[in-house]
DNA sequence: TATATGCTGGATCGAACGGTACACAAAAAC
DNA sequence: GTTTTTGTGTACCGTTCGATCCAGCATATA
């Protein structure tokens, strides 16, 4: 009963979260949301009841389609040097390609933790869930590693949890780079695959 | 010829750097930086010429009095292992201490890089310098140490290179993390010391 | 078809934004 | 003391902000 929506939500929350991930929360305007989604504010607000709520969706959808994606093949049972090499890889090409002018550059998340994050307990939550969440898969991929290289000794977990958050931490500062030198960012990943072989060759 | 300013610059531009460290650029208004500074608006803007004006004031105030005073050490002619562990000691005390509220949290330029610097080209090239002059000063320190430990021996530049991107970028994290979690921020400078220990035994 | 329900477009809200105009006050120059 | 130059306070500019209201329309249910 009711009026169907005229409109893919999907399609919606793609097009708010990338414009979200260019600008950032505060400086993404609602005409500037009304213009990348084709939606009245009418319809915006009676979807998600905010900008904060549309914002929160495009987390939500960032997370999902963007991040977890590139991180599940570290958190395959067999994940090893090998899928940790092609976690930079893809990461490689995605800095690499994407235009100087792609609004898809760097990390929602981590624009998000030098920005809202500062001031908002929920969204530093959800920046810091996100760390912790990088952090495992890499953890998880370089004890499988460390089996593989040297099997029948197992890696003390103290070093592993050091080099766990190295990578973090040099994944981080890959997306905060790629707004601002592409060919640093660039670097920087192949640094960090350098230091995955030096670590397991 | 003419009436004497009433404030003294460098206090005004220190307020005003530490409301646009604490907010960012566009989040800080016209109306708090009036409350902070302790000036009205035609004072700010006979003095600054626009809010860009002043932002500018300030980010040059913060690279003179809090980058540059850290880095310097590691410039030192005689600066290597100890110079290097010193810079982290000195960080990890200023992310340790600074009241949870403090708007001194982070690094102003870290937080431009993820805000400003994605559309102002400007904003940009500060940042990046920012990054070029980090990296070369822990470039420097790191092949004091590397003459200290293994005397006689040029360390290989590409090497050293490596070892300069990846501090550099353990510092950009743990600036971006101090606005998330303190905890992990502080863990992860003792990884970075422990890293240059490793390499400088 | 009648009705109930929910989506949509457009107008508009009050507040806050960055920036400006101008009269006045104060101090240096003469 | 007069003049000249410059800083300061106040009021206000037009714009944009996020948000709301409401009339009208479309559609699933009965």
């Amino acid at each position: 009963m009711g009026r169907m929506p005229s409109f893919d939500a999907p399609v919606v929350v793609t097009a708010a979260r990338d414009l979200f991930w260019d600008r950032g929360f505060e400086a993404a305007s609602l005409a500037d949301l009304e213009r990348v989604t084709g939606l009245g504010r009418s319809s915006l607000y009676h979807a998600f009841g905010s900008k904060r709520g549309l914002f929160d969706a495009a987390v939500a959808d960032y997370l999902e389609t963007v991040i977890r994606p590139r991180l599940r093949p570290l958190l395959a049972e067999s994940a090893g040097r090998a899928a940790l090499l092609e976690y930079y890889g893809g990461l490689s090409l995605a800095v690499a390609s994407l235009p100087a002018d792609s609004p898809r550059r760097g990390c929602l998340l981590v624009n998000c933790a030098a920005g809202l994050a500062g001031h908002d307990d929920l969204a530093r939550k959800v920046v810091d869930d996100y760390r912790s969440e990088l952090t495992a898969a890499l953890r998880h991929a370089l004890a499988g590693a460390a089996a593989e290289t040297t099997p029948g000794t197992d890696a003390a977990t103290a070093v592993l949890e050091e080099r766990a958050r190295t990578l973090a931490s040099l994944s981080m500062s890959v997306m905060l780079l790629a707004r601002v030198n592409r060919d640093e960012s660039l670097a920087l990943l192949a640094t960090a695959a350098a230091q995955v072989r030096s670590w397991h060759p």
